[in-house]
DNA sequence: CACACATATCTTTTT
DNA sequence: GATATGTGTG
């Protein structure tokens, strides 16, 4: 980077401090400016405090990224700074783009896209292609996915003569990635968690794993943020470089980072860290010193006061924007510390709090206001709103029998909806797990509804378009062995095992690449006279290839690529069902690269940007996870499977504890927040896992919604008809929810209703508690989570009417004997489904 | 070395 | 139930 060479910002040249805040605070006691009307007091605040540390809580729907945008609308328009000169790093690529977006809006086309806006794994890439040699690659080097990860894992781990189904490569890959979140190197890393794979073998797999990138030319995820970090801590004349850059730095889902994000932005925001870095702390350390002494202030002995830089730097313009209660990624590596703990690392910083919520009606705020209080360690917000809308619906929970059904109602309900002129793109379903959706996918396949799944299986991960990529990277970079390896032998060209080893070894022993090997080995009688002969007009290809690269139009190289490689052809001759479709996505591969420069400009961008938009203009459901839901808004939102073990989901609670379950509770928060108008919870009797009938009971965060702003609902009502066995009608309407006293009338007092509630305070028995190791212990009370009493609302379970032996029938199961009564739960011995734990409403007398 | 079949494993969330 | 492996045969 040159320096800060046209970076001075009109207005401020020469300007100290205080007066370009007097700058900043200008426009607010004179005329107006445009972008700032219709802001609330809160809002404006956020935008105008343009000077110092700034964390700007904002609630569910409280105008966050219309705050970003104008704020940075009112940094470029009082000239503080030029576009370039403005940091402004998101979480995903949609949130980059719709900030870009915005801002083009406001502030018109006269201002080029601000270059540094991005995503944080962007932006790092960004800064690593300039001094890639710093940190021992080379510019162009690849970003590796997961699945690459995986592969170059699991080679190292057989290397190492261990068990590669005992320590699977994926495990050890979450584990890295997990190291990496922290910023942690193969050195930093605690003993213990250096044990916790193959006997000890995790640190010394992890470095080898580093070295190999390094040959390869090649970075994970995680590296783009470590490498960056370790660039600047190495390089301090670098990083003040960018210091002198970025005049302010703005942050967008605050909550979502973790420490190796919270490392990089103290590195370009605080000043003294660049003193710091000049001392060359290892990563890890002085962040686990800093925790432990509770401070996280500047490092200690490291500034000299006397020291000029301390007057003359730039201030800490750093604004953070997030909601504590809507950190869902924790499982990830996030730190929701990072903003509980803002005020903190940041002296001075201003806390504004955004908490007028301009989206959704009362009911619903409420609603997911009181189940958010259930957590602890929240920075504490009530979001509100003025709209009072007399017609507004409560929250609606509705039951049903199970998760076909809860699609049927669902679809119905929506069939409804459209009926009455709602807009399908208006309406969301929002579920936990992504094996939810199949079922909602095959019956709105048969009512002939449109849906689209938003973040789902991604177009680059396909297989075809994988090779592909394969094909490309093997061109633009050669030593990338791992994508050699994948495409050798696709198509087919009678490259086997023994044939990829030789090459393998022989690389591995002269450390070169693998094509580089290639080219070796061809001269020699190692290998088979046929495979020598494949091989040499392989290598011929990537060379000739490889020359094109620079004087032939990306597109017709790889176009060129496809063809003569084979590839293509082999899914011509391919009979299977899915090969036209695999032969159109190929072809969409090569349009979508027409917008791109290079091949090279490509490849980074499939890397870093995985998502792909569907189109928006169809009127479609939309099907997501809650996970990919956040950030979204929907006018009818439903939220199916709230079922103990789905939701909360078994395995948070199992691995994360408490902090766990509050975890799963923000993100049912999430999901309520995205409803504008009507949001319907679903929970059902019976599910389906793994092809297996489970019984399952209503999630406590059902018992945690305030009966003021609920209604209980019934099912759609046709209960019948359908079922196992086809048996009509059904026997079980009267004892399930159509009770004398519905719970429409007193809240949640019906009989049924107690029965679902006194049984959520256990285990479930059945579909999630007692798998994989884990122990499911019963104890006949209420749930606990570590010993700690979690779930207290049990409400007068009754007694059972059913006896010990007793012959009974059940929709799902069969028929069976009664093993055991717990209340008003069964353990049944069924003749054909075997055990299983069930509601005794749900069991009929035989 | 390729193909077909069998087996095992697994399913939370993803930049 | 589905996918990704591994095994055995041609």
């Amino acid at each position: 980077m040159n320096g800060n060479d046209t970076n001075q910002p009109p207005s401020s040249v020469g300007m100290g401090i205080a007066a370009r805040a007097a700058a900043a605070r200008a426009p607010a006691q004179s005329a107006t400016p445009n972008y700032l009307e219709g802001l609330n007091p809160e809002q404006r605040e956020a935008v105008l405090t343009t000077e110092g540390p700034l964390l700007v809580l904002a609630g569910a729907g409280t105008g966050k990224t219309r705050v970003l945008t104008t704020r940075i609308t009112h940094i470029l328009s009082e000239k503080l700074a030029w576009p370039s000169q403005i940091l402004a790093v998101t979480f995903t690529n949609k949130a980059a783009r719709e900030m870009k977006n915005r801002i083009a809006l406001m502030v018109g086309e006269t201002v080029e896209g601000m270059p540094w806006l991005g995503t944080f794994h962007s932006i790092c890439v960004k800064i690593l292609r300039r001094h890639a040699e710093l940190v021992g690659l080379k510019s162009g080097f690849t970003i590796l996915d997961t699945d690459d990860q995986v592969r170059l894992l699991k080679q190292l781990i057989q290397a190492e003569g261990v068990d590669d189904k005992r320590w699977p490569a994926r495990q050890l890959a979450n584990l890295i990635d997990g190291w990496k979140n922290k910023a942690l190197g193969p050195n930093e890393i605690a003993e213990g968690e250096a044990r916790a794979f193959a006997n000890g073998k995790g640190r010394e797999l992890y470095r080898q794993y580093q070295e190999r990138l390094k040959v390869l030319n090649a970075c994970d995820f995680g590296d783009l943020l470590v490498e960056c970090i370790r660039l600047f801590r190495e390089n301090p004349d670098v990083l003040a470089d960018y210091h002198a850059r970025f005049r302010y730095i703005l942050v967008d889902e605050y909550q979502d980072t973790n420490v190796a994000q919270y490392l990089w932005l103290r590195l370009l925001s605080q000043p003294s860290e660049a003193r710091a870095a000049a001392h060359g702390k290892p990563i890890g350390q002085q962040l686990r010193a800093e925790i432990a002494a509770g401070l996280h202030e500047e490092p200690k002995g490291n500034s000299q006061s006397g020291e000029p830089d301390s007057a003359s730097a730039p201030p800490t313009n750093i604004c953070c924007v997030g909601d504590d209660d809507q950190s869902i990624y924790g499982w990830r590596g996030a730190e929701v510390d990072n903003i509980l703990r803002f005020d903190k690392d940041f002296k001075d910083a201003t806390v504004i709090r955004l908490e007028r919520n301009y989206r959704s009606t009362s009911h619903i705020l409420s609603a997911a206001s009181h189940l958010i209080t259930h957590n602890e360690g929240r920075l504490g917000k009530t979001l509100f709103t003025d709209i009072d809308d007399p017609d507004e619906e409560k929250v609606r929970v509705a039951a049903g029998w199970d998760s076909e059904e809860e699609a049927r109602a669902i679809g119905e309900e929506i069939e409804a909806l459209q009926r009455k002129g709602h807009a399908l793109n208006d309406i969301a379903i929002l579920m936990r797990a992504s094996f939810q959706m199949r079922e909602f996918e095959d019956r709105f396949v048969t009512l002939g509804l449109n849906y689209r799944v938003v973040g789902g299986p991604r177009f680059y991960e396909r297989m075809e378009i994988r090779d592909a990529m394969a094909y490309f990277r093997v061109v633009t970079q050669p030593a990338d062995d791992l994508a050699f390896e994948r495409i050798v032998n696709t198509p087919k060209r009678g490259l086997g095992d023994t044939t990829i080893k030789k090459i393998r070894d022989h690389a591995r022993s002269r450390n070169i690449p693998m094509l580089a090997a290639v080219h070796e080995m061809v001269e020699t009688e190692e290998l088979g006279a046929k495979q020598r002969t494949t091989l040499k007009l392989l290598a011929l290809n990537f060379a000739r290839w490889a020359d094109l690269i620079d004087n032939t139009s990306h597109t017709d190289l790889a176009e060129m690529i496809l063809d003569e490689s084979g590839y293509t052809e082999m899914w011509q001759n391919d009979r299977s069902a899915e090969a036209p479709g695999r032969l159109d996505n190929l072809k969409e591969l090569i349009r979508s690269m027409e917008e791109f420069e290079g091949l090279r400009g490509f490849l980074e961008h499939v890397s870093l940007v995985m998502d792909t938009d569907n189109n928006p203009d169809l009127d479609a459901v939309n099907l997501m996870t809650l996970h990919s839901a956040k950030g979204l808004e929907f006018d009818t939102v439903f939220l199916p499977g709230w079922e103990e073990g789905l939701f909360p989901h078994q395995r948070s609670l199992d691995e994360g504890g408490r902090s766990g379950l509050e975890e799963e509770r923000r993100l049912a928060y999430v999901g309520i927040t995205r409803a504008r108008k009507n949001c319907h919870i679903w929970f059902v009797s019976n599910r389906r896992i793994h092809g297996q009938w489970q019984a399952s009971i209503p999630s406590r965060f059902i018992d945690e919604l305030p009966h003021a702003n609920v209604e209980v609902v019934e099912a759609t009502g046709n209960y019948g008809g359908y079922g196992v066995g086809g048996v009509g009608g059904n026997p079980y309407g009267s004892s399930r929810f159509h009770t004398s006293d519905p719970f429409t009338r007193s809240g949640y007092s019906s009989p049924g209703w107690k029965r679902a509630q006194a049984n959520a305070t256990d285990e479930t028995g059945s579909a999630w508690g007692n798998r994989s190791g884990h122990k499911t212990t019963y104890n006949g009370g209420p749930r606990t989570i570590e010993g700690e009493l979690v779930a207290k609302s049990v409400i007068g379970a009754e007694e059972s009417s059913f006896g010990m032996g007793e012959r009974v029938f059940h929709m799902k199961f069969g028929y069976g004997a009664i093993i055991g009564i717990d209340g008003n739960k069964l353990t049944i011995n069924f003749e054909k489904a075997g055990e299983k734990r069930v509601l005794d409403s749900f069991v009929e007398r035989h």
